[in-house]
Formats: structure tokens, sequence, C-alpha cells
DNA sequence: CACTGTGAACGTTTTCACAGCA
DNA sequence: TGCTGTGAAAACGTTCACAGTG
């Protein structure tokens, strides 16, 4: 998942469940597609499928929303496109800055699913001085220095951090009290941020290693029995107190240097 | 969040919740730097603060892995950075493809967080002849003819998708083919794999428009009122039935191509 | 009749609060 | 005394199953 939140506990007023809001856009995706293949309605089983979830749960989902179906017939693509696209807020445009325009925050300027939702791109900064001037995805590239300025003037809200974690929670702090009130981090590392503020995150080595831990079971249920790999590790028995000292491969191929900072690039 | 699995419903004998799983590489991240700091202990309120959690969360979720604290101390920070990396399985290393060297591809390349943990790019593959034997991230790239073969040598079983949205299936499909059983995809579909393969995903739009839901609300609480935004749109009333072919900015920015496909550039 | 919309059952995750131990 | 480990409660999310309806 990536996924970390800062939100009041219990959200006011008529509130859909966070699970909900972040399967809209799976199904804004799938009724993107339908509405392009002129597709005039769906069933819920139908969207479902399309969406990659089953459909009663898609259907409550839905009723979070309003009635936006018709009994006995399904839902009218264009409408929920439109009515999915409202609740999510891009039937208006949001202006992004990225910041740190490594490998990832290049790839990121030039991610074609950006800019066909309601999003674009509106600056791309980096504190690398070099690169000040350079066009990438035909924007160019900002120096650190106009951080505050570019948000001002654009009226940005919404931030994108992909520098090296060293650098990321001062970027942050600088976001913050320029006025941006959502970030999407891409830097391996906690952000701390005031009350008001959303920040989600995005850890591509997170990812992995939830896989690599299934992969694990796997591999192990494959010999037959659920238990501890034979032959693994003598795990110190009861007090741990001085064990770590000791522990086979506990260092093994843990380089020093790098650890957790690279974002990708020194931005 | 992005996050597709693909799982037996319950999982069977010893077994981590999910959730917690999920979290085990935050709390890993934020003890390998304690233990670049040389930090000998710490106590679960102070983890639990460097991961970004409440402490309570943390102890339940350490307490599925076993006993590995000391009363009235805390947690001896090498013990842990290593029945964590046991749990994920994170004492082997995993050779990683990936599949679709455009921008993104080449940003994961060089991404320093997969060495940095158990993982090794073996291969890199894109569909394109023109970029076999270029190297990128210091190793050639290779033809997609020789996937199966790429796979099978080095006895690889994770695979990274980060082509165009159009050619996801395909290659995942060959993938699996070919013994993956642990996949992530950067790619904007809905993959379909065979029961025992897992599936995780990262979409960079979605998340951008999780935020951006949030950051609507903000804008209508400081109006005042919880209320629709002002002056929006006329929702039509009861039966939708032919409503969207003329509902207001419904088509608004929707350009036609681009939709859905681009991944970041054609592989 | 085929479908949506939704209460109610169920399962999972989080939080609370405290007993138990070093 | 100061912490962990954990039952029990509460909150949240999913699934079931069917009543309601175009």
């Amino acid at each position: 998942m990536a996924t970390g939140r800062t939100h009041r506990p219990a959200t006011r007023s008529r509130g859909i469940p966070e699970a909900t809001v972040a399967r809209l856009p799976l199904y804004l995706r799938a009724l993107t597609a339908l509405s392009e293949r002129s597709v005039p309605t769906v069933s819920s089983e139908e969207l479902a499928t399309a969406a990659g979830v089953n459909s009663a749960k898609l259907r409550k989902d839905f009723s979070y929303l309003g009635s936006y179906g018709t009994r006995g017939v399904g839902y009218d693509v264009e409408y929920l496109v439109y009515q999915i696209s409202r609740e999510l807020g891009l039937t208006q445009d949001w202006p992004v800055v990225i910041v740190g325009i490594g490998n990832l925050g290049a790839a990121l300027a030039n991610y074609g699913g950006f800019a066909s939702r309601g999003f674009r791109v509106a600056a791309l900064i980096d504190a690398d001085p070099a690169m000040a001037g350079k066009p990438v995805a035909g924007i160019p590239v900002q120096h650190t220095d106009e951080l505050e300025k570019i948000i001002t003037d654009n009226g940005v809200s919404i931030g994108v951090i992909a520098t090296p974690a060293g650098a990321a929670q001062q970027v942050c702090d600088r976001l913050v009290a320029a006025g941006i009130t959502s970030i999407l981090n891409f830097a391996p590392t906690v952000l701390s941020v005031p009350d008001g503020v959303d920040v989600r995150k995005v850890d591509l080595s997170i990812e992995l290693q939830i896989l690599a831990f299934h992969e694990q079971r796997k591999a192990g249920e494959e010999v037959g029995a659920p238990e501890e790999v034979a032959g693994a590790v003598p795990p110190p028995p009861v007090a741990p107190h001085r064990a770590p000292s000791g522990a086979p491969g506990a260092d093994s191929g843990r380089q020093g240097p790098d650890g957790d900072v690279p974002a990708v690039m020194p931005a």
C-alpha cells in the first residue's frame, strides 16, 4: 500500500470512507476506458471486473456517492465518469510542482497519466544550479531558491517530493510554509507535517519487500511443512540483550553508506 | 495505497496480518537508520515515532513476530533489524527483472533503495530493438525475446512491469508463464494472474487523485458550509438515463488519445 | 426479470488499558 | 519503576443476501 495520511480522526459530514476514496480512481480509469470505446452502460459486475474488485464492494462504494445507477440496467458510463470526477475534484485542474529532478523526478515530469487527469505540472524544481534552465519534459527546471515564489505565483497546493531522503523533510517544510497542503512523497522518509496537510507516500522498495515476504512464504510451503525454513538461523533463545552482536547474517549485505538515502540521484 | 493482492482468503498457519506485513518495511527502515547511528536500543514509543505510527500498533505488530523486546528497556536495534529482515525474507537476495525501460524503468534501474535491501536487478528488458545492448544503470538492456531465458537462467521470481498499459498484460502473461510468481506493476492497468501469483501495483496518478479529493474537501470547508460547492453543476435529478449527454464539464479536459495508456514512454 | 442499493453478518485492524516482567 | 506484551473493546472494511425497482 503506500499510504501515509494525516487526518482528523473522524471525518465529519457526509464522509466517504477512505477505502472507498482510494478505489474511486480505479473505477474512473475503468470507466474512462469504456467511455473511449463508446460503451453506454455497465453493470456493477462488469465494471467491478474491469476495475479488479468484486461487485458488492463496488456497489457499496457507489452507494456512498448517491444512487447513480438504474435497477435492472446498470450505470450510465458518461454520467458516472462525471460524478466520480467531480467527487474526486478532477473537474478543476490542479497545478502541481515536482521537487527533485533526478531520474525519478524526470520520469514523473514525463508521465502522461498526470495530464490526462486534472493535473498540470506547473514547475520543476531542483537544488542543483547546473540543472537550472534545462528543460525536462518541455518544462525548464528552476532552482530551489524560487520555490516559494513559484508556489505562490501559481497557486499550487499539491507538491511532489522526489528528492533524496536527506533533503525531503527540509523541502517539505518549505513547501508547507509556502502554502502547499497536499504532498506526494517518493523519498524514503517519514515526513512530519502540521495538521491539515495531507501526505501520501510511495516507496518503491517497500512494495518489493512485501512481495518478498509472500515469495518467501511460497518457497517455504513448496517444501511441505509451513515450518521455519530448515537450517535457517539460531535465534537467540530468551534474553536478547547481547544477542545481536553475533546474530549470523544480521549484517550480511547491509553496506553502510547508501543505507536509506538515495531517492534515485542527488537532485 | 497502491495495493493489489491475489491471495488465498484466509492465510493458514502462524499468519501475520497483511496490515502488519505492510508496516514491517517501515520499521526496518527506521531501525536501519538507528543502527547506522549506533543506537543500541529503542522503546516502542521512539521507534513508532520514527516509523510514523503509534506505539500500540507497533507493539501489536511485533507481538505477531514473537517477544523480541525487553520489558522496562525496549528493543535491541540490531536484533530487531535481523528478525524483521528474516521475516521479510531479506536475508537472502532476490534477483529482479525490470520490463519496460522508459523513463520510469530507467529510474527504477537506478534506484539505490533496491540494492540496499536484498534486491538485485538481474536484467533489464525492453521491446525496442534499438535499446538492446544499451547500458542503463550499468546493466545492458536485453530484448523481450530473451525474457523467458533470462528468467529461467537467473532463477528470477520477482518481476517489475514498467511498460505502457497496453503492453502490461501481455508482458505479465509471459512473466508468469516463465515462472515469475510476484509482480510489481507500474502500468495503469488491472493485471489478471492465476492463483498463487502476487501482484502489487503502484499507480502514480491514483495517488494524486486521492490527494485532490482531500484538497477539494479542504477548499470546500474554508468557505464555511460542508455543503456542495455552490454554483457547481446541475446533477440530473432522478432518472439518469439520458442525462450524461449534456452533463456540463463532463468531457471538459478529457482528451481522447492519451487517455489511460502512457506508462511513461513506449518501451 | 435483471439489476441496484443496503441492512445485517462477518472479518480485519486499530485502539485501549492494564497485567506482568526485567 | 518503566517498559513490553496482550486480552478485550471499538472502529473500520468487506461480504452476504435480499428487498426494492425500473
